[in-house]
DNA sequence: TATTGTTATACTCTATAACTATA
DNA sequence: TATAGTTATAGAGTATAACAATA
């Protein structure tokens, strides 16, 4: 851990009140805290860096596994993403308006969907993946190595391992 | 990074389609993504671990800065949260309500409010911070060994201080 | 005029349940 | 009867703007 533990500089405008370091005790060293933080944080900047761009951060993974997976059902998308149907089928319908994805019904299954990337979203596609790369990048910005950046993630998907696995 | 790379094995009831397991390519290795992953997993363990608490993630912070902090205003807690004053406003309501916590008007500044821990609410404060502990134990369970967790707080501590800094 | 806190409002995210069409 | 997808709805979470009281 950085820094004194315990105390954070708040910014604002001199108030004339008695707190200018509030005490954070153990809230900084707990996970639950710390993940939230710094998920918003991240959100923040993604909003910031890309505010005309018309599409949600959950729409890159989606795209991303459909190019990757030809005639992928929705159900498969939710159960790879931990995304509920409902919340598929929106991202999904969107898509879809914009003319980035198709949904046929599959040949072997009536209920079922398959989905696929037309031209246009292929090319999106990879427009969302060159914007992803640059505000991952952005965010980082120099506060992690390259190593410190893998070893970050391998504790992170440890944990998403383990907490999926609890289902 | 464990497992292998760019696959990941999905459940569900035997779907008769072609996709059991899809192919995620680079999207496991995108910070953004993992965070929301393992956030996203840690709220849900949250809820299903203490679905009668009747208090959200964010009463613990706020709890818990007031205890240590006695007469803080909302507004150098909105701060030090990185929450706007609106949402402050309205959780400091309902921990109002719940008779939790006082709002008085500031001796030397009427438009403050100095905000302290009632009897209740410091009792109260306590008991979520047991269960608060316990979530964050159940959560990790041995995925991560101590000093594992303690890398990981810190690697994510950095990130959120070069955050803030960009504001 | 500027600031603190409040209220109102809206939009995103997540979750649940009811519905349809197929199987 | 069960499953895939859809629709509708509701509750958090987040953000913005307008407002009242005070400085």
């Amino acid at each position: 851990m950085s820094g004194k533990a315990g105390e954070i500089a708040i910014e604002g405008s001199a108030s004339a009140a008695s707190v200018e370091r509030l005490q954070f005790g153990a809230l900084p060293t707990t996970l639950g805290y710390k993940l939230r933080r710094v998920q918003l944080a991240y959100k923040r900047h993604f909003t910031f860096s890309a505010p005309d761009s018309d599409f949600q951060l959950h729409d890159v993974g989606v795209l991303s596994l459909i190019a990757r997976n030809p005639d992928v059902t929705p159900s498969a998308l939710a159960a790879s993403l931990t995304i509920d149907a409902a919340q598929i089928t929106n991202i999904l319908k969107l898509l879809d308006a914009k003319g980035l994805i198709s949904r046929r019904k599959s040949p072997s299954d009536s209920r079922s969907r398959v989905l696929r990337l037309t031209a246009l979203g292929q090319r999106e596609h990879e427009r969302l993946n060159a914007i992803i790369q640059e505000v991952e990048q952005s965010f980082i910005g120099d506060a992690l190595s390259p190593e410190e950046i893998s070893q970050l993630l391998g504790l992170l998907e440890r944990l998403e391992v383990v907490a999926r696995s609890r289902d």
